[in-house]
DNA sequence: TCTTTGAGCGTACATCTGTGCGCTATTTTG
DNA sequence: CAAAATAGCGCACAGATGTACGCTCAAAGA
């Protein structure tokens, strides 16, 4: 790569660390202005222009890596509780310490996903259906769960440990506790509920999987 | 009532329902103007402050009426659900319609719940820990659902609809059909999960989690 | 009746925003 | 080596925003 495409690769770099930097509790990606991520990563403001079309089209560079981060990381914590242990437990374990270790990150994917731009919406929620979609081939393959069953208590799964995510962002410490608790008692519900619809038969068919 | 006071509450009136109105897919109270909410008003920026010390409190004055307006809802098709059929199902149904005709009340408790108010963020999770504790009691006292059980189903059950409830804001008919009938399956699944472990009388335990 | 109150207005200002335009300096290309 | 391409800059501008200030004038209160 030519010397000129290195710098420019680093300037771009600066702009979205600068951008993911100033998200916080009280500041989300639609009100970062321009200028200010562009101060921030020591390039005038006109020069933002040669790097991204927009701030949308920055916001969503941030939402496709943000997914990534996050799915990469759950991969690894599923393969880590491949060997021993309930995968499901360690699921919650390695989203937990995401949520804790890049909460900015997180929030990120969270307002986005009922955010005001539509392709952000769509962004994120194509990242959590990667997620579901992982989840359900692992309990197919896992537990021979049949597919339509599969999905949908994945993405009851992902819903709630997504939502107590949330929630968790404003608790402190022992009442992230009470929530983590309650959390495992709803997902426990749900394989309960999600074997007993199993074992009964073919009884409640889904075929309107969505693509 | 003074016609002094009388007119104060007009425009009072005026200026939330300017606000609601200007709410859409694609603009969310955080991005509301105060000079455009006042000139829909018909009044001038400057008076706004006669009423409202801030965007802020306009905000929050907005929250509190948009969740009494649901819980309002929500309580009405209990009760119409009262006399025949499935309480669950008559919810989910009520929900929906609520999505369907007030999508734009329905967006502000959904983003705002993730939003960059901390004093936002509050009143809704508020508003939807009112909703639980209703369904909760419900629960209990027609179901003789141990009263952590019947806690953590209606938060369960609650966190589904919701989020559901944000997905289908973005799909046509049929893809809502789709996703309603996944929902009615997860919320059969937490049903039965919650009566098993009902059954099996002792707290929950977290190592009995399926692999 | 006279006085006080306060909702609403117009003006004004400082601040911030995104972005068009043309220039420079350096790398890349031919 | 000359020519073309382009990242980055400074300047400038038009528009929008929140809000301070002081006025008016109708209602409320004495």
């Amino acid at each position: 790569m030519g010397i000129r495409a290195q710098q420019k690769e680093r300037t771009r770099r600066a702009l979205l660390d600068a951008a993911f930097n100033q998200l916080s509790a009280e500041r989300s990606i639609s009100n970062l202005s321009l200028r200010e991520v562009a101060r921030e990563a020591g390039i005038a403001p006109t020069s933002f222009y040669r790097h991204f079309k927009d701030m949308e089209e920055l916001g969503l560079t941030m939402v496709d890596e943000g997914g990534l981060t996050l799915r990469q990381l759950m991969r690894k914590g599923r393969q880590r509780a491949e060997e021993g242990g309930s995968v499901i437990r360690a699921s919650i374990e390695t989203f937990m310490e995401f949520i804790d270790s890049n909460p900015n990150v997180f929030r990120l994917l969270l307002r986005e996903r009922s955010g005001t731009s539509a392709a952000f919406r769509a962004a994120v929620t194509r990242e959590i259906r990667h997620f579901i979609d992982e989840l359900s081939d692992y309990l197919q393959a896992k537990t021979g769960r049949r597919p339509d069953l599969a999905y949908a208590q994945s993405e009851a799964l992902v819903t709630l440990v997504f939502s107590s995510g949330a929630e968790a962002l404003d608790l402190n410490k022992k009442e992230r506790q009470a929530l983590a608790e309650r959390l495992i008692v709803q997902l426990k519900m749900i394989a309960k509920g999600s074997e007993a619809l199993q074992r009964s038969g073919r009884e409640p068919e889904l075929e309107n999987l969505p693509k």
